[in-house]
DNA sequence: CCGCTAAATTCGGCGAGTGAATGAAGGGTC
DNA sequence: GACCCTTCATTCACTCGCCGAATTTAGCGG
């Protein structure tokens, strides 16, 4: 099926396919493009020489002969382009500038108050002089990942922890900047960048789990980010685990997130004595460091909990694997032993050994590298989503590109 | 991305998706088609004709005049082509054959040996008269629904509940009968059947839940069946509940089925008394249309179980829809107060009133229906897997095609 | 009868993709 | 070093899908 929303954009299909092949599966002569796309080799000839021509790839280095002449390995050119990612979070931006192969170029941050009157407005001042900032490669535009959902289609945002309701983030700031941008919930947005060049680059179909402050998912299901009917699939936090459980600021009870949210593990801590009344986060990895029994078992139980929903994520979705994220991983040490054993206890039996699980050595930049990459990735997809095809007529911009007519 | 696979058909993207446009969204007129598809008029007539040539299409009526020349509504030619739909269970075969558009045509059942030496061969003999029986409309192919997973790579099937591993039910029936075989999930196979032809047309995102001997899901996503990495997508029954629970049949123990399959409820009914030592399913329906409270009691609980299961799915994958399916909804007028309780209560509060639940009446040949969809949506996706190209050219030879050459 | 509108068709042209033949660049063999 | 073999890459003539613009068809209302 889904034909219905195809744009009229069929006619390079093919080009888009080839640059995405060669931006996720490394350095690839024609002849492998060729052979994996079903192309015949004089197709994989035009549409590289022209992508050579834009600048967007370059041949890297001579592949070893196979028997024949030696193959050209073709690879993207990073400085072909650039993106900006930000990370919008509740009192702060964190914000990245990355090429078009994930290199990060820069990064900065800044307070930010969502609750003021006009949250936007604000927003578009502080992103302005990076907008302005001149660069010889193009700017694609600008990736948001917002902790809420996202409705793709309309672009309305809704994100309870800061209080927007309906905002039309995408097409305000497009408008005020002059530049296509692209909004996500922030754990599609690290899916995005997992896919594209971090842990899930082999995987078509994989998990991403976020822990910290909250609990997120994103399902990466063949090849494609799933957002679900209404943009708001991989709320994995407030999965129901106990309707009797604490309140949840969802308005539920016993979500996920009431039982191993940072703040809960911390609460949990306290009431066991692992932590002080004014304990944080990193009081409670420092006292589980050093060997404090409670705080270890808050973490383990922590991790079964999660390992336990992850089981059963696996169980139904059947992933090749299982990514782990986030703030919370800095505790990893303490969770793994609670999660692995969970997960694997859990999992549909045939799936144990074939389900691989990696974690994401957090860090802070990396959310905001993935609403980059959500910008980023725009040009090896097939999407035709409004800011899309703009972003995509930005990097046909490059010089060389016009050169050629 | 989704380009890896995909096969060298490029060439008629639009006739496939023209094609699923009318198949799944009924009577359309062709300007409505151009505008769906962001096609243009002068292509859609050219489609539209070589289909109609085909006979695969046709113009069934005159739309309602919107102020100038009234829409000619085109619609797929059921007898264009037929399947044929099988269901494979433990001891019993239930077949199906079906029109291009869905239509029943034909049933069919048989015991069957699952254990025998030579399974597969018993399977062809009995499928062999059907496949020769003359029709005037072309055989697209088998469909096989099994209580297993696949690799719709391989083919291999992986069927504990038959006692079946790595069987390579696809191929080895494919050359006996010399006919084109799909094999899936039986859940996958109900889905597809609703995708195409029931409760699930409306919908591109939508979840199936099947209730009876055992619990099964399928997921369908952005309009495609989810099979997973491995082929094993959609296995609610194991998903796990409590680790210390009732022993299951795939290895585990808790696993949901243990609780609420048709055999855990019989169960659990003999229990507390509600129902004798020798009853079954439809004793303990008989119990509870009675009003006896503890048969009752016993489908609200159950009903409730996978309504919270469905609820931490719906939060995690947000579906436009859960339909439920499968012989346990004979019950469902026990069940259903428990299960839409706990799925209402257990949804991430803002899709509550967002996801639509329907429920699909039991009927024992709809699986079969569903497996011969398997193979009738062949010539709706753009699939390139083994056996759907071959079955897109046997829709291609049907008469007219080639009186156009 | 004449405009108005929307659906459908025709037609010339463009451009992506292909197959087959050709050239390029290595390794191996004697 | 001459020769063959293999594999990669390119060129070229050709096909075919798709489009834009113009045209025809078919109902409605005044």
């Amino acid at each position: 099926m889904t034909a219905a929303t195809s744009g009229p954009r069929l006619r390079d299909v093919n080009r888009v396919a080839v640059l995405a092949l060669i931006g996720r599966h490394g350095p690839i002569s024609r002849a492998d493009i060729a052979r994996r796309l079903g192309l015949s080799p004089a197709t994989v000839t035009a549409v590289t020489r022209s992508l050579i021509e834009a600048g967007v790839i370059r041949k890297v280095d001579d592949g070893i002969p196979q028997g024949g002449r030696p193959a050209e390995l073709l690879a993207v050119v990073g400085r072909a382009a650039h993106a900006i990612g930000v990370k919008v979070a509740a009192g702060r931006l964190t914000g990245v500038r990355a090429d078009l192969d994930g290199t990060l170029l820069h990064t900065f941050s800044a307070p930010f108050d969502e609750t003021a009157v006009n949250p936007f407005g604000a927003l578009s001042e502080l992103l302005a002089p990076h907008v302005a900032a001149v660069d010889d490669a193009p700017l694609l535009g600008i990736g948001l990942g917002v902790p809420g959902f996202v409705d793709s289609r309309t672009g309305l945002v809704e994100a309870p922890l800061l209080g927007w309701r309906h905002m039309p983030l995408r097409d305000y700031l497009s408008q005020l900047l002059d530049v296509p941008v692209l909004v996500d919930n922030d754990v599609n947005t690290l899916a995005a960048y997992e896919h594209l060049y971090g842990l899930g680059r082999p995987y078509e179909d994989f998990l991403t789990i976020t822990l910290g402050q909250g609990i997120g998912a994103a399902v990466v299901s063949g090849g494609d980010l799933r957002r679900g009917g209404h943009g708001a699939a991989g709320e994995l936090g407030h999965l129901p685990i106990d309707p009797a459980g604490p309140p949840c600021h969802c308005g539920r009870r016993g979500c996920l997130e009431t039982y191993v949210s940072d703040g809960a593990l911390v609460q949990q801590a306290r009431e066991v004595g692992a932590v002080g009344p004014d304990a944080g986060p990193a009081d409670l990895r420092a006292a589980a460091d050093s060997g404090h029994p409670g705080a270890q078992e808050v973490y383990r139980a922590a991790g079964a909990r999660v390992g336990t929903v992850a089981a059963g994520l696996v169980t139904v979705l059947d992933p090749q694997a299982v990514l782990v994220s986030g703030e919370g991983t800095l505790a990893w040490t303490h969770l793994a032993d609670g999660f692995v054993t969970a997960l694997r206890a859990g999992m549909f039996l045939p799936l144990v050994d074939a389900v691989n699980v990696h974690v994401d050595p957090w860090d802070d930049t990396k959310w905001a590298l993935g609403a980059a990459a959500l910008v980023l990735r725009a040009p090896f997809t097939m999407n035709a989503e409004p800011h899309t095809d703009a972003i995509r007529a930005r990097l046909a911009a490059f010089p060389g590109a016009e050169v050629t007519q």
